[in-house]
DNA sequence: CTAATTTATGACCGATTGGTAACAAATTAA
DNA sequence: TTAATTTGTTACCAATCGGTCATAAATTAG
């Protein structure tokens, strides 16, 4: 048949963009069609419909954001310094007041949209387990204290990473959050 | 003239209640007259439009939240003991998954709209000033170690309050995050 | 070349959106 | 009682929503 006239990954990334700017409710199919380039008929054969379409969006911010924060993570020396630079990663990346999409959608869609609740509840504990097993390390290096436990520690880090993708939208800035989630690490040494 | 038949106070809360539920955006003036019991007509003379019937709800729940945060702060005998008191009392507010309406949308709304954002930006603060008082006065009084700065403190509390009002939409149980902050509050000590 | 298949394009659909206006009902002022 | 005023009710509006479909264009298989 016809071969396609446009990249699928480039559509797909200019509609997560999309969603990640504006929400699921305020992005209308016209958006779509013009960060995307691509016209409604073709976005339905592609994509499906809207909800696959963000979804897909979705699946794809968080395979994306994972293996940017593993990987920054990764380089560094000392789990303690892993935990950092998770967290710098993290608030990099939900600067410019855009935030996160997951917090975003977790805030907006979970509570009426069961699949997305499922995967983001997914995605979190998946997160929240990578920073346990950090944690862990980092307590048995004795970079933080004995007594604390390491699973409580990255949910406390997972509400703070959240806390502060919601709070750069408009009352603080992202160089005040940085500051403050090190400050919070620090009280674990 | 002819006398209203709705107590506007009533109206109000009820829809408060359904922006909370849903969000702006996915409330319908449908849903406003549904929740409200009046017909469109009578919303609009009353309230105005649908973002101002929205600011008034804002501004309707920030206070409620506000008075009764702090009458549990203040039944407290010592500082600390109102900082839980009012975290515990905001966590309960969120509880049922709907989180907090001015999180709920300082994430939806705040990035797009100028009047939000600067709204919740003011709340904010006063949330934090009042922290920041009542953790000075803790730290007065041996409740919280010396060397901590009371203010970064207020605003690590504000990011955990923040996270776990979004959170608990589908990441967490309410009982968890109360245990959460609790014992990120006893790093403090 | 023809038939089959896939994609691109844009017109089109019913439903719903937020918002308005006209009219009836109820009250007060004169 | 009459005029003025405010509220309740509902029909109605243009615009937009998500979604579909018919057709043209481009390719491959035979």
């Amino acid at each position: 048949g016809r071969p396609r006239e446009f990249d699928e990954e480039r559509a797909l990334e200019a509609a997560m963009d999309e969603f990640w700017k504006k929400g699921y409710e305020s992005t209308s199919l016209n958006d779509l069609c013009c960060c995307t380039g691509l016209h409604r008929g073709s976005l339905y054969q592609a994509f499906g419909d809207k909800h696959q379409l963000f979804m897909r969006s979705l699946n794809h911010y968080a395979d994306r954001e994972f293996k940017e924060v593993a990987d920054a993570a990764f380089q560094q020396d000392s789990p303690l310094d892993s935990i950092r630079a998770l967290v710098r990663t993290v608030c990099d990346h939900a600067a410019e007041g855009r935030g996160c999409l997951m917090i975003n959608s977790l805030v907006e869609l979970a509570p009426h949209d069961p699949e997305v609740r499922e995967m983001l509840a997914n995605e979190g504990q998946r997160r929240i387990g990578v920073m346990a097993e950090l944690l862990t390390k980092a307590q048995e290096l004795g970079e933080i204290r004995a007594e604390l436990d390491p699973l409580r520690l990255a949910q406390q880090a997972m509400v703070g990473l959240a806390g502060s993708a919601v709070l750069v939208k408009g009352l603080i800035t992202t160089d005040e959050v940085m500051e403050l989630l090190e400050s919070m690490i620090d009280l674990w040494t």
